[in-house]
DNA sequence: CTAAATTCGCTCAAAATCAATCATTTCTAG
DNA sequence: CTAGAAATGATTGATTTTGAGCGAATTTAG
């Protein structure tokens, strides 16, 4: 079984940067001659990059999408943590794009029948690994840089068939006491509105590298927010602030034992 | 007995990604011939894939999530490097989801002020290293195993913009010169169906291995493309009889120097 | 820099699997 | 019951896959 053998090292791959020839050989239970031979297909294939020893996983550097790196990743996890509390079975969620609410995903591993509407690419693929879970992709041009889909269209279909969330979970560039919750990007500011304006509930995620920053367009006030889930590294100052403005959660870093 | 056995050995692929053929025997009391020869009948069916050994139970590359790998990786390449030809820039393209389609995304590379309309998310991600393509999904229900976009709402979309293409790029699961292009996801038809209407010219893009597979509903009559990509590792009869029908093309797997 | 230890690319032979064929058994229609 | 069709299991030669051996190349340690 070939072929397997090459899923198994293709899967291995996506979940750390490299592995060794004599690792794969005990792991997959195949001599090293035979693990050698994979590797070498799989390079033609142009799947892997062949080194001394072993292989690396990402071809010419761009990770492939398996968990993006992302900055401030151990606050984003957090912050999704005290989220995924807030979300039942049953519910229908709006998911905004971005590095934030994908690390949510993994979180509503124990929720059943949840339909999940989105313009991010890459939460809708961490959702294909939970088939149980219903997900909606809208459409729209692609943004590289972002994997989100943006533009008119992604509004338009909101409206058009007049989706209704339970709760809405919005990511912004900025967040500040005075402007709200802030965008760079004109085109995404219209979707993020109507998802909020079409919900029950909205939650505004945002790490504390975001405090203070205003950008361009408002989203809305940080008032509209049912809460908003920020990391607790921010100074006492702008946790006043904030809480001023709106429901403030300020989410502790380390996990309590 | 053998209606019954099949039913077993899809029930066991239902639960596990591949069998070894020697195990089914053993498990199921058949000698080996019996059960090649069921996996042979059940591969023409279009219900597993047939690898050296055993037999795979996802079908027409619906691989698992982070699989990049996908079957028949050589002929599908050589098949894209085929209507890559006829792709020129300033084209509007509709490029129907699936791994035979993904492979033609880096032969793009050359074309500029390409926009693109896809229901792949596969598609569209590979898109994204290309910032200065135009890419646009389509949305709705995201379709786990084959990473595409199904349902109403792709179509729906592509009503309601009216969409107009020069060429649709269309993959199927089974063809034969009798029922044409045809699929085992009714769901898949609309949008297939819609695209190749809308569209200036449609090309078929088919590995040989779905040469005379025939599944639920028709795509479309293989007349109504303008060409047949298919790697010509068929048979002379096939070759003849599948010409009858439409205007095919039979792309050499090796390269010629 | 040198020497030891790995790893590599390669070849070759053993093992497993395959496709095709054929005799035997089982089923079915009349 | 019988003749023909279908299914099964065994055989055979070809093909594919696999693991081990060996000298060359690369990396690591001293």
């Amino acid at each position: 079984m070939k072929e397997y053998r090459h899923r198994q090292i293709l899967a291995i791959l996506e979940q750390r940067p490299a592995v060794y020839a004599q690792e794969l050989a005990t792991m997959l239970q195949a001599s090293v001659s035979t693990i050698r031979r994979d590797l070498q297909e799989l390079q033609t294939a142009g799947q892997l990059r062949r080194v001394h020893g072993g292989a690396f996983g990402e071809i010419d550097g761009e990770t492939e999408f398996g968990l993006r790196l992302c900055a401030r990743r151990q606050a984003k996890q957090a912050i999704c943590r005290a989220v995924a509390e807030h979300i039942d079975s049953g519910m229908v969620l709006f998911i905004d794009g971005g590095t934030t609410t994908e690390l949510l995903i993994p979180l509503l591993v124990n929720k059943v029948d949840l339909t999940i509407v989105t313009c991010g690419l890459n939460i809708a693929l961490h959702l294909t690994r939970y088939p149980y879970l219903n997900t909606i992709l809208l459409g729209g041009e692609v943004h590289a840089k972002s994997r989100t889909v943006v533009g008119m269209l992604p509004t338009s279909q909101l409206e058009s068939f007049n989706m209704r969330f339970d709760v809405s979970l919005i990511s912004t560039a900025g967040i500040s006491a005075e402007h709200g919750a802030t965008n760079r990007m004109i085109e995404r500011l219209a979707l993020k509105k109507k998802a909020i304006a079409n919900s029950t509930h909205s939650y505004l995620l945002c790490d504390s590298s975001k405090v203070g920053c205003t950008y361009l367009g408002q989203v809305a006030p940080l008032s509209q927010f049912r809460a908003c889930f920020v990391d607790d590294a921010v100074t006492l100052e702008q946790k006043k602030n904030l809480q001023k403005a709106g429901n403030m959660v300020f989410v502790p870093l380390v996990e309590k034992p």
